[in-house]
DNA sequence: GCAGCAAACTTGACCCATTCCAGAAAAGGC
DNA sequence: GCCTTTTCTGGAATGGGTCAAGTTTGCTGC
């Protein structure tokens, strides 16, 4: 628990109960969305507002204590795991997403063949797929996107 | 002209006058979001809904015959530029989009170094960045970001 | 050419993730 | 302990995007 308060100490945020719950739910459930995350939070909680959720999920963000990830197409969700720069596998079918490592080394996806002049920063790697779960249920199905994606 | 009329057929979709200006309007301005397809669009054709679009981009998609994009935390974007599994820089100060051909050849990016069972059929790149117009409206800025991004 | 059918289009309301606002409360420095 | 600053609360607004019902239109077969 002091380990939360010593993050948030050391990007200079106030301690504050809902951002300790918002870091351990994050601990415990990685790549929530922010509905999940107010569910988790209230949990224990129960009369933190969702705006709070909001607002604390976004001063995390910007200090760099979680991540926010955002596959195209599905609602906002977060990560604790920062710090390397690791991609993500998302299942076209459920939206379940995991977590892959870097594949070439340290930051050789930084590298494109023709960068417009365009000063790069970083590179997002997203893999779009199946999971194992899905896979699964729809052994040979061709379209697994039921439409609505989500 | 009557090259929309023929990729259309290749699909099974009836030629409209929507999607001829669609495909028009995305031929000619590539990396668009949806209000500016119905600008477009609208520009000739006056009486198109705006629902209209969003289900002319929706079939056009799911029939390959467009792609959508969509950075993390922006609108969805389309562009006439398919077949090829090109990437994306994008600017983090304006949003501006280029196209970046795949670093290592064909389908290498599609090696992730621990799938986690899941069947990967795509890899997405996003470069993010600083585009050559905003990196010379504000040479030495070290957050780019206005705070609400776009 | 014309009829009939299914796919597309129009209109308008609705949904829902996210944000804005203003007042009340709490955390930390002195 | 007190004061300033930041955060939290509650409610309302914003805005892509979607749903639904009814009308129109493009295509196929006669």
């Amino acid at each position: 628990m002091s380990d939360f308060e010593a993050q948030l100490r050391a990007v200079s945020l106030r301690v504050t109960r809902p951002r300790l719950a918002v870091l351990a739910a994050l601990r415990d459930h990685p790549h929530v969305d922010t509905e999940t995350v107010i569910d988790l939070v209230r949990a224990e909680q129960p009369t933190v507002s969702h705006q709070t959720i909001y607002d604390v999920l976004r001063a995390l963000t910007e200090t760099g204590l979680i991540r926010r990830i955002q596959p195209a197409g599905a609602n906002a969700r977060y990560e604790a795991r920062v710090g390397d720069n690791h991609h993500h596998v998302v299942c076209r079918s459920c939206g379940a997403i995991a977590d892959v490592d870097c594949a070439v080394g340290h930051t050789p996806c930084l590298t494109a063949s023709d960068d417009h002049g365009y000063v790069i920063d970083q590179a997002e790697v997203v893999y779009w797929g199946t999971c194992p779960d899905c896979a699964a249920d729809r052994p040979r199905n061709d379209s697994p996107l039921p439409e609505g994606s989500k």
